[in-house]
DNA sequence: AAATTATGAA
């Protein structure tokens, strides 16, 4: 299939074709601006003609030259007409409108508006002609200042209860995004024709307002005229939006009894409604009727078919476009196409249509090099991505937070804030919820909460804290950073509660090992008949997985087929291996990987591997090692892994081997640090950490707090270094995980202030020991190997 | 002498 695509690609490069589309794209437009400019700075040889004007007031119209000059204007050629308009006599309005017109219709909305006011400040007086090319050309500068100002000027002029110029003010009001001012001028009009109808409705459409859309298509069936092809158009848009299954039909009908069938624009704006509403079948039997397809349908099945995940068959709808001759693929195309790349992981086939973008001259195209950068970021590239956004001319949010996303979907954290902040401080762009919620997960991952709640509180005056999307990301921080209390509450407060905030509190609740909790909370979101999806289930079992509730775990398991139809998928499996090897049950978890339908991955093993290592099995360690070296020949973990359980049997010469493997593969041990936030310094830590300046206290207060839950340090151990006692090294390594170093670095810095503030003295050590030994410590430490991911909550009375 | 509304896009 690819060597098809290839062949495809390759096939229409055609350099003709490119210079073409180059030249529109900008050699003509930046000649025009130029000569236009400089001709009316000379107003001189205009106004002269003005001049002659009022002298020559009785002569004859000259209607060969105003022949000329419209003929010049309906092929696009505004020099050769700029030319004549400027020898020309006996100017009036009519000349003005014509050149006017010209301008819009070509794209130079600004000269046009020039030409506009220039006429103004000559004396010619603009008529009820004129404006709707001028409104046009605001609507093309999206210019709501320009838009006002003129309205301002009809209103002065009595011009506002023209039909066409109502008609156009609608739409302008409709497309820079002012649906209220739209339905003012429609409201104030006392006569309304069918365009004014359509263009209201189309103005709902832009402001996906459906519900209006259809008040307004069936308001003016109720006034005696029947929607024609603008219309229905117009509604079969609103259907999509509203995917309203029964709307769509009904709109089918519309076509049917109006006898649109037969129309392209109509058929296309069908097709696309059917894939929208995932109705492909619809779509692709609409599609084949079609008798002359142009590229603007293919797109639409294009991206119909990548849009309801099937993207073999868009790009076998693209190469039967290329066979078929009639139709050439567009940008848009492209930016159909590389959503069905993305869906693919095929990063060759990706790189094959930008390049194929470059080949035809598509590039820059903003929304085309958005898609790219969507693309690239999907398929694990956020390099590539990078360098298509930093090479952008123009850049918009929806480019912004589609960088952003590729950052974080990549664990690029650091690039995600960072562009987060530039963008914010730069200010001419303006953030929206979906770039909240696309940078939050880089907050939470990375450690400081103390920047997170900036984050929170700039959210909050943004008023962005309503949004679900928003308030899902802050809770997973939260959860994340540790602090369950302030998670919990974001998820109370919460409006409208989606299946994704559920799955976040619940995964929460587990992580920190409460699934007691987490599965109360499961059950109080089944009470609220909220259907579970997928990743609720790996919420579930990882909450039962890490609490230790087998039986809760199978239960959930097995309930999730019979009960809710959902085939447990991988990571499912993962969770249950990883229950079974918590409870030390390895033969039952290495059947259970045996006997599953699908094929273990290398993470799979890995959970056997952490198990058989807790259990000091080295000789199902070995086997498993075995499986995950031949998925992935460089994961370190499990060297490291397998390395350490070799040294705590003692067995050196395979400790030795197996460095030894590690140092031809290129493979470097990676160091594991925590880090934690105390007055705005960050303090990170390693296993068995005594570099810090105050370990001293530090290692005070770990040997307090470990008295209390009943664990002793052998304390000389970590000075010293000696094979023999590697063993013990090992197996005491737990005792100062750089997670507890952190904490008890964060408890006795408290402890310190607390005791300084109110006695102003430095506490000694036994002061330490009194005041740490009466703090109530809220948490199930002994639960895990480590206390906690999340900090200890300490509060002193 | 002349005008206004439509299809596919991240």
């Amino acid at each position: 299939m690819s060597t098809t695509f290839a062949q495809s690609f390759s096939r229409s490069k055609d350099p003709q074709k490119v210079s073409q589309n180059r030249e529109i794209n900008k050699a003509d437009k930046s000649r025009n601006l130029l000569s236009i400019k400089q001709r009316l700075s000379k107003s001189t040889s205009i106004n002269s003609s003005r001049v002659k004007i009022k002298k020559t007031v009785i002569k004859r119209y000259d209607t060969s030259l105003t022949r000329s000059l419209c003929s010049y204007v309906d092929s696009g050629l505004m020099n050769e007409a700029l030319s004549l308009f400027e020898s020309m006599q006996n100017l009036d309005t009519f000349h003005w409108n014509v050149m006017i017109k010209g301008y819009t219709n070509i794209g130079l909305y600004k000269e046009a508006i020039d030409f506009y006011l220039l006429m103004q400040y000559q004396g010619v007086k603009p008529d009820n002609f004129t404006y709707p090319f001028v409104i046009k050309s605001c609507v093309g500068l999206l210019s709501l200042i320009e838009g006002l100002k003129i309205h301002a000027r009809l209103i002065k002029t009595g011009l506002d209860s023209d039909v066409f110029i109502c008609n156009s003010l609608i739409v302008m009001y409709g497309k820079v995004g002012c649906i209220e001012l739209a339905e003012e001028v429609f409201v104030k009009m006392t006569n309304r024709d069918l365009v004014s109808w359509n263009s209201m409705i189309t103005g709902y459409v832009l402001a996906g307002d459906e519900w209006k859309l259809f008040w307004c298509f069936r308001k003016m069936q109720a006034f005696g005229l029947k929607p024609d092809r603008f219309g229905i158009i117009s509604a079969l848009a609103g259907c999509s939006l509203a995917n309203y299954e029964r709307l769509g039909k009904e709109t089918h009908c519309y076509v049917i009894r109006g006898g649109h069938e037969s129309n392209l624009m109509v058929q296309t704006s069908l097709i696309d409604m059917y894939c929208k509403g995932g109705n492909l079948d619809y779509a692709v039997e609409l599609f084949k009727k079609v008798p002359c397809l142009n590229t603007v349908v293919h797109n639409a099945m294009i991206g119909g078919y990548a849009r309801n995940g099937c993207p073999l068959e868009a790009f076998g709808c693209l190469v039967e476009m290329q066979q078929s001759g009639n139709a050439n693929p567009d940008a848009i195309t492209m930016v159909n196409l590389l959503p069905a790349c993305a869906q693919l992981r095929d990063l060759f086939l990706g790189k094959s249509i930008h390049g194929f973008a470059i080949r035809n001259g598509f590039l820059p195209h903003l929304v085309l090099e958005t898609a790219l950068v969507d693309m690239y970021g999907k398929c694990g590239e956020p390099k590539l991505a990078e360098r298509v956004f930093y090479l952008m001319k123009k850049r918009c949010l929806i480019s912004c937070n589609a960088m952003l996303a590729a950052y974080v979907q990549n664990e690029w954290k650091r690039k995600a804030i960072n562009l987060f902040l530039d963008i914010h401080e730069e200010g001419s762009i303006k953030l929206d919820a979906m770039t909240i919620s696309s940078v939050l997960p880089a907050y939470a991952e990375l450690a400081s909460l103390r920047v997170g709640i900036q984050i929170h509180s700039c959210i909050i005056k943004l008023g962005f804290n309503v949004n679900t999307f928003v308030s899902n990301s802050l809770v997973d921080m939260y959860a994340k950073h540790g602090n369950l209390r302030e998670a919990r509450k974001i998820f109370d407060r919460l409006q409208s509660k989606d299946i994704v905030s559920w799955n976040t509190i619940i995964m929460a609740y587990g992580i920190h090992g409460c699934g007691k909790i987490a599965i109360d909370l499961f059950s109080e979101m089944q009470e609220k008949s909220i259907k579970p999806n997928s990743s609720t289930f790996v919420s579930v079992l990882s909450s039962c997985s890490i609490s230790g509730l087998i039986d809760q775990g199978w239960e959930h398991f097995s309930s999730m087929k019979t009960d809710y139809g959902i085939d447990p998928g991988i990571e499912h499996y993962g969770c249950m291996v990883d229950l079974l090897g918590r409870s030390g049950n390895l033969d039952l978890a290495r059947n259970f990987i045996n006997e599953m339908p699908l094929v273990p991955t290398a993470r799979i093993w890995g959970s056997l591997l952490a198990a058989s290592r807790n259990n000091g099995d080295i000789v199902l360690a070995e086997e498993v090692a075995e499986q995950i070296f031949s998925l992935e020949h460089d994961n370190t973990g499990s060297y490291i892994l397998l390395s350490n359980m070799y040294a705590e049997a003692g067995r050196w010469e395979d400790v030795e081997r197996i460095r030894c493997l590690m140092n031809i593969k290129g493979l470097e041990q990676t160091i594991g640090t925590s880090m934690i936030e105390l007055n705005t310094k960050t303090f990170r830590f390693i296993n068995g950490d005594r570099s810090h300046s105050e370990s001293y206290m530090i290692y005070n207060v770990l040997g307090i707090i470990l008295g209390q839950i009943g664990e002793t340090m052998n304390s000389p151990s970590f000075l010293r270094f000696r094979p023999r006692e590697l063993i013990r090294k090992r197996s005491e390594l737990p005792l100062t995980h750089s997670v507890r170093l952190a904490l008890c670095f964060e408890a006795g810095k408290f402890v310190v202030s607390t005791v300084l503030k109110r006695n102003s003295e430095t506490p000694g050590s036994e002061h330490l020991t009194n005041i740490l030994v009466r703090l109530p410590i809220k948490s199930n430490m002994e639960d895990s190997i480590y206390w906690h991911t999340a900090p200890v909550e300490i509060t002193v009375k």
